[in-house]
DNA sequence: ACCTGAACACCGTTCAAGT
DNA sequence: ACCTGAACACCGTTCAAGT
């Protein structure tokens, strides 16, 4: 039975399975052995649907980021249109966040990628922004959205955070970090993003000169 | 000749030779046998200096790290600390691109790491910021600069951008990205960075209410 | 077209042994 | 204390073969 009569494996069972294997075991334990154990397949089978580990992790990434919402732009005005932009674009990563680095790498040009950055782009300097600067703005809100998806705020901090309080006095403060890290991340994005987007408002050419 | 009588290896030419490769070749090209390799002995011995590969590539962290600038907070002024701060950290991780992701993996509970975020939480608080916002706004900083790192402009979009002009029309103004990668990364970051320091100033407690 | 057995050239890491 | 030969349990990927 080597060709099973109806297909056991498709494009999308595959890399929708990867995905849930890296929500539940992470990003390091997803191998193409392994996900094929999971399918109850072998491994080389997945090869007849992609052609590489890192073309399944393209697949995936597109999924990530298919409801990034640019509609913000479409009424012209920039901020609104940046506001949505960064808020639905961190969402998607947020929910998936052991699958964040994959966007991080970046690998090549996924067409979702590309019709994003075209649409943010565009509303920018349709709303008035010089070109270069819309290229500047845009890769700014990104740096803040892979950022905060790839390094949440309790990275780099010890699960016991006894150990340095003594040593670090000023970090007493942060004690509950383990605690309260999904909001201290959440607020941390919120203030950055609207903290920038009021920053560039002072920029903006026809208020700032 | 198991043992010679001079050690050929330490920790430091471990780690500074290590960073060296990661520089020529990549992350993904930095293997326990290609470093042993370029140091003339076998991977084994490695592990007598280094009890894992994530311990080995927290000591380079710790070096990219090493310099980032924290005395801008000592004159009592949050702006000045922030952005020397910023400057400081991102041009660290931009003097060695393909390092950066380490960082990113935030391995462990490092010292220097903890050391500097005390640092700027004490520079913070100390400038009149209440605690928690000193957290928020210490994370929006390392979002950007480790989003900057991590993913330059130019990442995402093909080499060749004759590919996809004619389909994303606003993406036109970026058909030189491959040549000016480098300024529009920095630009942006400096963009970012004083924008946000600029919508911070307007949320200071005793500026804004 | 889709799946498998077997294999290639790698990994990180461990262990016993040598000086 | 420091280094090596050999080995373990993995990787991503390829190839020839089966239906």
């Amino acid at each position: 039975m080597a060709r099973p009569t109806t297909p056991k494996l498709d494009r999308e069972l595959i890399r929708d399975t990867a995905l849930r294997l890296i929500d539940e075991r992470g990003l390091d334990a997803l191998s193409m052995r392994s996900l094929a154990d999971e399918l109850g397949v072998r491994a080389q089978s997945l090869y007849s649907h992609y052609p590489t580990k890192d073309a399944l992790l393209d697949a995936v990434a597109n999924l990530l980021t298919r409801h990034i919402d640019t509609s913000g732009f479409d009424g012209g005005d920039w901020r609104t249109g940046l506001l949505t932009w960064g808020r639905s674009y961190r969402a998607a990563l947020a929910a998936h966040p052991r699958a964040a680095p994959i966007i991080a790498a970046g690998t090549g040009s996924r067409e979702d990628f590309l019709a994003m950055a075209d649409a943010v782009h565009g509303g920018l300097v349709g709303a008035g922004w010089p070109a270069r600067t819309a290229t500047l703005i845009s890769a700014s809100v990104k740096y803040l959205v892979v950022g905060a998806a790839t390094t949440p705020f309790a990275t780099g901090f010890a699960d016991d955070t006894a150990v340095y309080l003594n040593r670090y006095p000023n970090l007493v403060q942060a004690h509950r970090i383990g605690e309260h890290a999904a909001a201290i991340d959440h607020d941390s994005f919120e203030l950055a993003l609207t903290s920038l987007v009021d920053g560039l408002e002072a920029r903006y050419p026809q208020a700032g000169g």
